[in-house]
RNA sequence: GGAGAGAUUCCCGAGCUGGCCAAAGGGGGCAGACUGUAAAUCUGCUGGCGAUGCCUUCGGUGGUUCGAAUCCACCUCUCUCCA
């Protein structure tokens, strides 16, 4: 394909490449010579769980992969041992050999469900960064000030409000930019708050005597609360593993407004068409609900197929629309006749305690067999009982 | 190296003239009502235990006391100012 064809494609999304005309420049000489550009890819082993944010940056990867370049995911091993400073993360505990090959492989597991697994290459950072002897260190260390780093907006922040700042995690960001230089990337693709980090790989490029890759930032999607982005520990994410109907429902609870977001950061659905759909629900020709019913099918048909998604859909609308049982429950097998019922609840996993039982019982959000409990009863387990708390989740109780 | 300040339950943050403290208030989260598993609003809950009581929790370790988040000693960590 054209180089300026796959400018356009490639820039569909961003939110910001730095410098636009290095990228096309690069993806002209690519062409001419025959010779794919490098993209490289960091990723953190510590974080298995891959999700709908992750996939921003992974979708554009694909396409990069697409447009026939060289795609390179590069593990973290070393890097991870920092873990990328945010303020609130203290220095991880180093991850051994084994943890990190199972992260990696877990990762590769879900990201390939994006990737194509033939033409991604797979690289770990201790391969160089674990060799360097400690005057190579402060080579890469006299590279950069300290009030160059201090521009970081974490680390200034931190710093003007009088918290802790250690000096290793200073060198996550060389670490992260001299990975660049060892890969001699041309494209590093990231989240947007991975700005600076990039950048850095740009500046030791260049002091390493290379040509500066192209950053390439992506949006970050929001969690499924509307309101911080999405990530693992905050618990608001959708991860691209889960389950159809799991994966169906966390869509059709993200608040309205950021509806459009996940339309244009998590779908394929063609950017006109999304702009249609936009115009009306302002309009009030689209019922909201319809839109943001479209839109769980469509991500779920992503990760699932379209089949799968269709099930989500109608078990949807059962379970709560019509308040029925979902087509599909959950067994949890006990080998006694009668159970406390708080003890039952916090066994099938439905509830983290006795006590938190309790209180869900207290509260009515407890329904067995369709009839709300008040009170915390032994249960009989003869035949078969569907436990309900909340609205969404449910277990059937089965004798073994 | 010197001088101060501080470390509280998921987070922030009161309490720190010893018992009324499982610990105020807010945030977040969860649940109920209302809905479209949306938003907004109102209400309740938010350490564990078959439970009007008991157990573990207030940086760590010891101590004083009938009794300590609260007092004392030492330790660890953090911040600020000085060098």
């Amino acid at each position: 394909m054209r180089p300026e064809e796959q400018f356009e494609i490639l820039k569909h999304n961003a939110s910001e490449i730095i410098s636009e005309e290095e990228l096309l420049n690069k993806l002209k000489r690519a062409y001419e010579n025959k010779k794919p550009l490098r993209i490289k890819l960091g990723i953190d082993p510590t974080a298995p769980d891959v999700h709908l944010g992750h996939a921003v940056v992974l979708r554009k990867m694909r396409q990069f992969q697409d447009l026939g370049h060289e795609v390179i995911l590069l593990i973290g091993d070393f890097t991870g041992m920092i873990g990328d400073p945010t303020g609130k993360s203290e220095t991880r505990k180093q991850l051994s050999r084994e943890e990190i090959m199972e992260n990696a492989r877990t990762y590769e597991e879900q990201v390939f469900k994006i990737l194509d697994p033939d033409k991604t290459r797979i690289k770990f950072n201790s391969e160089w960064l674990g060799r360097m002897s400690f005057e190579e260190v402060l080579k890469l260390a006299s590279k950069y000030t300290v009030a160059r780093m201090l521009e970081r907006e974490d680390f200034s922040q931190r710093f003007k409000e009088g918290r802790p700042i250690s000096i290793h995690e200073f060198f996550y960001p060389l670490m992260q930019g001299y990975d660049s230089v060892a890969l001699e990337a041309d494209v590093e693709l990231g989240a947007t708050e991975q700005k600076f980090n990039i950048l850095m790989g740009r500046t030791l490029q260049r002091e390493y005597g290379q040509e500066p890759q192209v950053a390439m930032l992506m949006p970050i999607l929001v969690g499924i609360d509307g309101k911080r982005k999405m990530s693992k520990s905050l618990g608001n994410y959708i991860g691209i593993n889960e389950p159809p109907d799991e994966m169906y429902g966390k869509v059709m609870s993200i608040p309205d407004k950021v509806m459009m977001e996940y339309y244009r950061l998590a779908t394929d659905i063609h950017p006109e068409r999304i702009n249609r759909i936009e115009k009306g629900i302002k309009e009030g020709k689209i019922n909201p609900r319809d839109a943001k019913m479209m839109l769980a099918r469509e991500i779920v048909k992503l990760y699932h197929g379209d089949e799968e998604a269709r099930k989500a859909e109608e078990n949807f609308v059962r379970v709560f629309q019509k308040s029925d049982l979902p087509g599909e429950i959950p067994e949890f097998k006990v080998d006694t006749d009668r159970v406390w019922l708080p003890r039952l609840m916090a066994l099938a996993g439905l509830c983290s305690s006795n006590s938190e039982a309790l209180r869900m019982i207290k509260q009515g959000a407890v329904k067995v067999n369709g009839e709300k409990i008040l009170d915390a009863l032994d249960i009989e387990i003869s035949s078969p009982v569907v436990i309900q708390v909340g609205k969404r989740k449910f277990v059937k109780v089965v004798k073994s």
